[in-house]
DNA sequence: ACCATTAGTTTATATGATAAACTAACTGAA
DNA sequence: TTCAGTTAGTTTATCATATAAACTAATGGT
């Protein structure tokens, strides 16, 4: 049970001291002392004991407002380093930041679905072996690895437990890795999840409280971030709302129900739409959103298709706004690339046929991390495991 | 900004020892301590301070396990009294409590809902000045009042902010209220969201950490309970997920939206089929869901209007479970009348058409305060205001 | 030149948790 | 019947941490 002994308060004054130092920085300790109501000998001691850490340093002397000059702290992005990896259907993604999310080396490899668990898993170590190489001298060196799929996890074991697009079912992908790294952490995580905590930390979800990632792809995937913190729910499902039903009499899915949003506001929609309208040449290999909405341009029927998926994604998106009524829906994933094209419509439709105006509507805005979304997540979801955790939280 | 100040530690301390005592009485010291690890010392302290309160009371000398015999401590429900109203679309339903939520005194009155919000607000004020008169000689006498409406509101200010039902439209409820007991808190908020809070507190959802309440009437409502914590959203509209599509082809709702979840598992649409099957006997003033299900016993045409109504029930609950992926879903309100007839197709509906099965099914039952759900939660929102606040949560 | 002002440190103090020693009260077995 | 062992609860001394106030340091403006 957690008690209140006195380290706690420590701990959570540290915290408060070193997030303020990251959001505000360059700032001095008088202002630190001024903004968190501490008082200037707690914040010097905090400080000092960040600075002996490496989390914080002092960058030089401010400007005076009329008296002694201040030193100003830096957050100290270079402490230590991050390993993100999204697995995708047919990729991997992996990148090397450091505490700033700033890639340091980055690499995409393909492979082909058919390939068993055994080689994907090989090649994903190979890739984070690779980023562990190019990893700069740092105090703290590479700090874990975060790993973003594509389906439901469990946790705390780290267990893909059902990832319907790679066929898998019940693997140990963390135990496994963990084998490879003793002594980093590894975190394995869905990856709309981790592209939330992405946005949430270094994208276009930093100023919000509670606010909702849509990852928009083959599927409907979303990362839920309430009160500044991910929303798993009991056994990490919250947030697979590609399943909400949108229409009762509609198209099976492959999930077996009736309706779900992702048969009409994800790629899947708009390649059944391609075909239906004959315009099968973009369905090859290389099929791209990004590449449609360029076209589209000069291509009426593309648009129209592009907003339709769009009207589509709106429609769920109120079933979003009922459910957690956040400050923002972000949207990313695939289908993200074409814009306007379809957050425009989305936008329309919510306004159209939401409930209460004003109050209840979210800002409908664009992924700001794009396609690094998740893996820059999965790099996160370190940092934030491991040097800046959530604020001490209800139990 | 929180800071962590010594006497925070102390705040959380004090509740743990409350909630254990509230929740396990009767507790010895001595086992609190060992519980909460805690040094007895402190536990001894923070219980003195607790009897000096009220809140907790010394109840006599337990069994010895080979030594001394512990004083054991029960928590003092009769430390004051609350008052929970709940204004119905055409009725009024006051609850005088003590803080264990037995009903010390409790009125119910029925308005037309022509009355203008004056006169309606004139009997709430009545019904709540008889309760006080009621309240029994206690330490701290009525400790606040809370009321559910149902609609939206701004809980910060207590303003009624959208009540179709009731036509009421930005109403200062609480503001008027106060001004009448400028002394006690007076909490305005949700129905369904209170309801919640009263089946946390006193009712089935008391072991879960996460569950979902729905206020299943005229029309759906929900209350959110994550993490222990009602969750409400940035603007109070988390929940209303009444309004979730599941027929994008469907029939028209009243909030000009298509095909909305409320149409098809409420009142409403029983009532429709009613009259479709020629049934419109049912249909008269005094309708009642519980009438219904115990005729429904020989009249398998009622039955399957119900069981029909809860299949229906049973599809908007996939998006329920795919959103919070909570640990149970607790059905109330007056379709929750019908008991097994509605909550086993739902259940069945859901069972067929989940994704991951085993790990995301909650448990769905059916409320434990029935239609008592939202006036004890009233109640029960005075108590969590007033006497044991949630644990102290994220910022 | 020096006073008012701001930055940051040092020192003394208060709060509250804790460990250890203590008193109190009981059980069970010799 | 007695006493060793055990459990409950209190008292006392101590420790960790935040804070207020006094201090040193450094600056700008008159």
């Amino acid at each position: 049970m957690r008690t209140g002994n006195i380290s706690l308060v420590k701990k959570m004054n540290k915290q408060l001291v070193l997030k303020l130092i990251r959001d505000q920085h360059p700032i001095s300790r008088a202002d630190i002392a001024k903004t968190t109501g501490l008082n200037k000998a707690t914040v010097s001691a905090l400080v000092d004991e960040l600075i002996a850490e490496h989390f914080v340093h002092e960058s030089g002397i401010g400007e005076s407002t009329g008296g002694r000059r201040p030193l100003m702290l830096r957050f100290n992005a270079d402490a230590g380093s991050l390993v993100g990896v999204e697995l995708g259907v047919n990729y991997l993604y992996a990148v090397l930041t450091n505490l700033n999310a700033d890639i340091l080396w980055e690499q995409r490899r393909s492979f082909r679905p058919s390939e068993g668990q055994e080689a994907i898993i090989g090649e994903m170590i190979e890739l984070i072996e690779a980023a562990i190489r190019r990893a700069p001298a740092t105090p703290y060196g590479v700090m874990g690895i975060g790993i973003g799929v594509p389906g439901v996890v469990h946790t705390e074991s780290g267990t893909v437990i059902f990832a319907p697009n790679l066929r898998w079912d019940d693997v140990a992908l963390a135990a496994v890795l963990q084998k490879q790294w003793p002594e980093r952490p590894v975190i394995v995580e869905n990856e709309a999840k981790l592209a939330a905590l992405g946005e949430k930390w270094f994208g276009a979800g930093n100023e919000f409280a509670h606010f909702v990632y849509i990852s928009a792809g083959i599927g409907i995937g979303a990362g839920v971030v309430l009160h500044h913190q991910l929303y798993r729910g009991v056994s990490g499902l919250a947030g697979e709302i590609g399943h909400h039903t949108i229409d009762v009499n509609g198209i099976r899915c492959s999930c077996g129900n009736i309706g779900c949003w992702e048969m009409y506001a994800s790629e899947k929609y708009i390649e059944r739409r391609l075909s239906e309208e004959g315009r099968s040449e973009w369905l090859d290999d290389r099929f791209s959103i990004a590449a449609m909405a360029l076209a589209a341009e000069s291509d009426e029927q593309l648009a129209r298709i592009l907003e339709e998926a769009g009207r589509y994604l709106g429609v769920g998106l109120l079933q979003v706004i009922y459910a957690y009524n956040p400050e923002a829906v972000i949207i990313g994933g695939p289908l993200a690339q074409a814009g306007e094209y379809v957050i425009g419509p989305a936008r329309q439709e919510v306004r159209k046929r939401i409930l209460v105006k004003k109050e209840s509507e979210p800002l409908i805005i664009a992924s700001k991390l794009k396609e690094k979304s998740c893996a820059i997540g999965a790099a996160a979801s370190v940092l934030e495991t491991v040097v800046l955790p959530p604020e001490y939280a209800a139990v």
